[in-house]
DNA sequence: TGAAAAAGTGAAACCACTTTCACAAATGTA
DNA sequence: TACATTTGTGAAAGTGGTTTCACTTTTTCA
């Protein structure tokens, strides 16, 4: 009697599967976790409501998938610019600038997954998600460092704060008008401060005391 | 007939509706907005739930008195840092570290009120603190480029970074156990990444290309 | 003091959502 | 084809909050 899924049928779950989560994502790209009701993710996979509890047995359970997802194919791509040779700038540089041209076009995806708070549940995971993220760039500064390219600093807070950084320069121009122009500057600009940030020298040239190791 | 309020009940009145904005701010600083309902801050004020739309139309715009009231307090204080004399580079760093400071006491008040998202209406009251805010950044990031104490660079670029930066470099701590020590070289840290970013006299040393204005 | 107005109350209406469930349709086995 | 089992449906129940409102209490003013 055991029951026994064809293929055909089992493919069509797993694409069913697939477009919820891919439904959601949307959602949330276009206006953030509160477009993203499981009623709106139905219409737009095409399915009813209830079907969605098929697949997720909540929705908390739904958007961590759709965030640790997100998250595994975005620290894919920057574990992969962070790998190639070259120097520890060059590779900051490199891994910022596709991170933030990737946000720059779905800056509202960008702001739930990194920012937005929700349930606890899909937060516990979101801080899962960031160590791994932040962990990548880490990588280049401890690398940086040791090579004496970068000076000596906190890696936890730089991840942080590079992180931060592009965060809120990225997301802030989401809510007024966007305008078309403004990003060819804004990406460069992003890159030089987060560069300027983990590989100046030493402190400020003038008055400031000065640091050492 | 006109009904006049004798000046100990327009005390009063003044009082609780100060109360209410107070356990608002008490409310959301101890777990966001998510903690702060109207019958909960009307618990804490002392007030029925009904009393609260006495004082205000809506819960939104009670978020919005809270949100501006803090945001004027933070803004005459960093202000006040500002105008003080020195170079461009140490009052950055103080404003930068009181700022920090504060914020690290009420982790939670300061993310609900630099990033959490809420109503629209809550929403676009943030936008306008933010410039308010960056605004101050942003003052001293001009007279330092003006005075060659700065590089070139976009002063709305990296004014969102530094509050972007910073934002995230203290707020991260909040989820996982706070450790106490490790705020006495969180501050530190965060500011010199914040002066490191701005005060750097170029890009990177080696490999980069170098850029001109 | 008494009448009119305002302030305060809290239970109930309301709202926007998540989740469930009795049922219908489709799929697998014989 | 008949029957078991799984998948899909969408109306309805449940949830956690905001907002309203008939009412009580307090304040003002004659």
């Amino acid at each position: 009697m055991a029951y026994q899924r064809s293929p055909l049928m089992q493919e069509r779950l797993a694409d069913n599967r697939q477009r919820i989560v891919q439904s959601a994502r949307g959602l949330i790209a276009k206006g953030g976790f509160r477009e993203a009701s499981v009623t709106s993710v139905a219409q737009v996979a095409g399915l009813s409501t209830g079907a969605i509890y098929r697949y997720f047995p909540s929705k908390a359970d739904l958007f961590v998938e759709v965030l640790s997802d997100a998250v595994r194919r975005e620290c894919a791509i920057l574990r992969d610019i962070i790998d190639r040779p070259g120097s520890a700038d060059e590779r900051l540089r490199a891994a910022v600038e596709s991170f933030a041209r990737r946000a720059l076009q779905g800056p509202h995806l960008a702001y739930a997954f990194i920012a937005e708070p929700a349930d606890p549940e899909v937060e516990a995971a979101r801080i899962l998600c960031r160590q791994e993220f932040s962990e990548v760039f880490k990588t280049v500064l401890r690398q940086g460092i040791a090579s004496g390219e970068f000076p000596q600093q906190s890696v936890d807070v730089s991840g942080a704060c590079i992180v931060g950084a592009f965060t809120e320069a990225l997301v802030r121009p989401v809510a007024p008008t966007t305008k078309r122009g403004a990003d060819e500057q804004l990406v460069p600009a992003i890159v030089d401060f987060c560069a300027r940030a983990v590989a100046a020298p030493a402190t400020s040239p003038g008055t400031q005391k000065k640091r050492r190791k």
